[in-house]
DNA sequence: AAAAAAGGTTTCAAATTAAAACTTATATGC
DNA sequence: GCATATAAGTTTTAATTTGAAACCTTTTTT
């Protein structure tokens, strides 16, 4: 995988891939929001190796994502939970969710977000406009930032989203 | 990385991690999204090795994300597009981006979502319950679904998200 | 007919990941 | 207080994946 170069470095995506490009950071998200806290845990869980748990869990901290926490009360134990940041991922959580159970899974899933108090599952994450109105993919557009050159703004000036 | 399991199989985050788990399928979804449809595009565009992009071109269509299509019009050429499966995707690289501009990116950003009518930027994606209602982190809880085994269920039990 | 363009594949070196054993610090039971 | 157990890592070595460049095949252009 090349270098972050100057444009990556200020798009999204690019950053997101940074630490969502692997295969072990979104099952680390998961278990965090079901409430894994300790190394051990993550490891037994997943099955990951405790060398890849051990760098991801360094990245994750560093990004400001999860937070690394010795017990007070057991010096042998240290916990890993998330930041605000983290927790502010559960939208883009949910909406992978739930695109992946229906496009992706077949039938009874073994994950679910629900209402705490009515139980009834999360309604499907809608894109909407600032009057909360929910609004069509073929109204919506990626376009180039501010500090995108002229070449990236002549592409995304033709880009259509949807 | 470990196989899929009986539990990760119908893990809407484990089958995600299937495609989105490396360092390029979501910069590819990116440059699907802006209009790059053709294999030396994704390629320029990106600096991906072209061994690399052949296969994740090949598991992208393989999950039907992508649809392949040989041109009518020139022998030689062929389009990767966005299916139905893919354009669907759009909430969630609206919400990663959504999030990754305010937690990770500092100030201008070179990628935005706008409303195509009126240039507005798309407000960030909410949780609602059924009736449209903003619902708050804490009131989301995630839930084992019925083919998990009773271990996930205590696990899950004791779960909360946010 | 020759050259160029497009979409790949092949080859080999470099980097990453996996698995297991090892290390260090703290806690617990006798 | 000493032996054992537990938790969180690190180290080592092998296997797998990725990256870069060259090569191949088909179709189009000149």
């Amino acid at each position: 995988m090349e270098k972050i170069n100057a444009f990556d470095t200020n798009c999204p995506m690019a950053r997101v891939t940074e630490f969502l490009g692997d295969g072990w950071t979104l099952l680390l998200l998961r278990e965090a929001f079901i409430g894994t806290r300790r190394f051990n845990d993550f490891e037994r869980e997943l099955g990951i190796a405790r060398n890849i748990l051990s760098v991801r869990l360094k990245k994750l901290v560093d990004l400001g994502i999860f937070v690394r926490e010795p017990s007070s009360q057991d010096g042998r134990v240290v916990e890993y939970r998330l930041s605000e940041a983290g927790l502010a991922l559960l939208p883009v959580l949910i909406s992978l969710s739930q695109w992946s159970t229906k496009w992706l899974c077949s039938g009874d899933d073994v994950v679910r977000f629900v209402d705490r108090e009515s139980g009834e599952e999360i309604p499907t994450l809608r894109v909407t406009d600032r009057q909360g109105r929910p609004i069509d993919r073929h109204q919506i557009r990626m376009v180039a930032g501010d500090c995108a050159d002229d070449t990236i703004k002549a592409r995304y000036a033709r880009a259509v989203a949807g």
